[in-house]
DNA sequence: AATAGTTGTCTGGCTAGACAGTCATTTTTG
DNA sequence: CAAAAATGACTGTCTAGCCAGACAACTATT
């Protein structure tokens, strides 16, 4: 048996394409990348056959991290509305502790490299959110409206949430309740 | 006298600029760009000094482009809603007629190579629209919430609904509306 | 326990290709 | 013909990915 390959090192490049990603753009070059996590240049493709699959399973990793977060320690039972809304702070409050990883998140949702396929895994990541908000809306104001057009929305305010969030960290919570009760008007 | 820089072929290279950014996104050669718009590769940096320096011009462009067609048609009198409404549509309507405008657009926000003051003239432009809507949440729920953090979020939802409409175009007109209720709900 | 054999990982110098921007020259215009 | 615009071949630089050799981990054989 040969040496295993190292599931640190996996970790290694991930963490740090997202540090690089932040701090120099998607253009950064894979070697600052595995300079970065320690490696040398060429280890990175026996762990990533190309930049573009790096950028694709990081843009994964990421929203499936983010998404998970989110429905952590969510009861079932419970009113939707306190259901929604634990599941909408685990979100922000999320965000505001990794910004990084919210940041590079953001590029890389943007970037033309990520397929349809991972854009479509990680939107399976959030179905359970979504499948809160389509209970919430069924009684509301938008039980009418194309359910991903409510989905695009809800994700439109969080975006906008998180941002003024991270602009004005002080007052990130109050921020995140602002933003909660925003949609909660949208929806219900 | 020497031949005037011709406005033309300004102008010709700003709408290849934003149809190549579409197909090719903004790693596309600046060659490709001077093809598509008739010239010669080394004519682009006549009218351009740099790559950066088109992107930051063309990201002013149509985003101010924009913002004029927004409020284009304005009555200064009316109720609010109605003004916000007229703003609203023109506002979606541009994004439907012109729909690589607005994709270039989106790229070019994120970009990193846009300035802070290109970003900054961007805002200035949609200043008219921001103001109606500071007027607006005045007497809303939303009357103690900082301006900035209103205003992020409609932008955020003009565009979750501007890509909805994209996506169903046959129904825009209905989607759009159903965009402004929301806006309105969040705000009023 | 020592040795050899096997297999896959790790390395980093290297290369082929791409691309922004230059510049000597040509073309256009007043 | 002067002055500026336009041209396109060219160049210096950068980088994704390759590859040949070094190395680590483990097994089989003695």
């Amino acid at each position: 048996m040969p040496r295993p390959k190292s599931q640190d090192k996996r970790s290694a490049i991930i963490d740090a394409a997202t540090r690089v990603i932040v701090s120099q753009g998607l253009s950064a070059p894979t070697a600052l990348i595995a300079k970065e996590a320690g490696i040398a240049n060429g280890s990175l493709f026996t762990y990533f056959a190309t930049k573009t699959e790096l950028y694709n399973q990081l843009y994964l990793e990421l929203k499936t991290e983010m998404a998970r977060t989110a429905i952590k320690n969510m009861p079932a039972d419970g009113n939707p509305r306190d259901r929604l809304f634990t599941a909408w702070q685990n979100w922000t409050t999320w965000s505001t502790k990794y910004p990084d990883k919210r940041k590079a998140m953001g590029q890389l949702a943007v970037c033309d490299e990520i397929t349809a396929e991972t854009r479509a895994a990680g939107h399976r990541a959030m179905q359970p959110i979504v499948g809160l908000l389509e209970e919430i809306r069924a009684n509301g104001s938008m039980s009418k409206v194309p359910m991903p057009f409510v989905g695009g929305l809800m994700n439109s305010i969080a975006e906008a949430t998180m941002d003024y969030m991270a602009q004005d960290p002080k007052k990130a919570k109050e921020h995140a309740k602002v933003g909660f009760e925003a949609l909660w008007r949208l929806i219900s």
